[in-house]
DNA sequence: GCCAACGTTGGC
DNA sequence: GCCAACGTTGGC
């Protein structure tokens, strides 16, 4: 099982954006980090992930799942370095869960999210997957395959 | 708008 | 292959 957090500054791509993409989710383009694009590599179909609101917001508004593998980002050009994962949308966070809310909590001094602060793709574990959808306010959190 | 963190580039 | 310069990200 593999969790993800995806950054998206709301005024680029907001979580609105990606629930109106419905089912048919989106390309996750323009990610140029290599770091950032391994990790899409290492997805599979149906692995949850946060999205997050970077830059305004600040705070994990929904969770999504990736419905297309890693292929060739349509933005790159051609440039074959860059690959990107499709996702999309599978529910609000009830309770969004803020940056400070995850800098706040002890359980989280690990999480990517604040020792990374600046990968725009970052990993996950199950124990703060789970922590973070208590926090938000869903019982039942969706589960990435096994 | 500022600035720290950090990834990338390019000269040597 | 090292490392300084530079550009970008993103929190504040």
């Amino acid at each position: 099982m593999a969790y993800w957090l995806y950054k998206s500054e709301p005024n680029v791509w907001s979580w609105e954006q990606q629930k109106a993409k419905g089912a048919v989710g989106e390309e996750w383009t323009g990610v140029r980090n290599y770091l950032a694009r391994n990790n899409m590599r290492a997805m599979k179909i149906g692995d949850k992930g946060f999205f997050y609101h970077s830059n305004e917001g600040l705070e994990i508004v929904g969770i999504v799942e990736v419905c297309a593998l890693s292929h060739p980002d349509s933005s790159a050009k051609g440039d074959p370095k860059w690959d990107c994962v499709d996702i999309r949308a599978v529910t609000d966070m009830p309770k969004p869960v803020t940056l400070k809310d995850v800098k706040a909590n002890p359980k989280f001094e690990k999480m990517a999210l604040v020792t990374s602060m600046r990968l725009s793709v970052q990993p996950v574990t199950d124990e703060e997957y789970f922590e973070i959808c208590r926090l938000g306010g869903l019982d039942n959190p969706p589960k990435s395959p096994a």
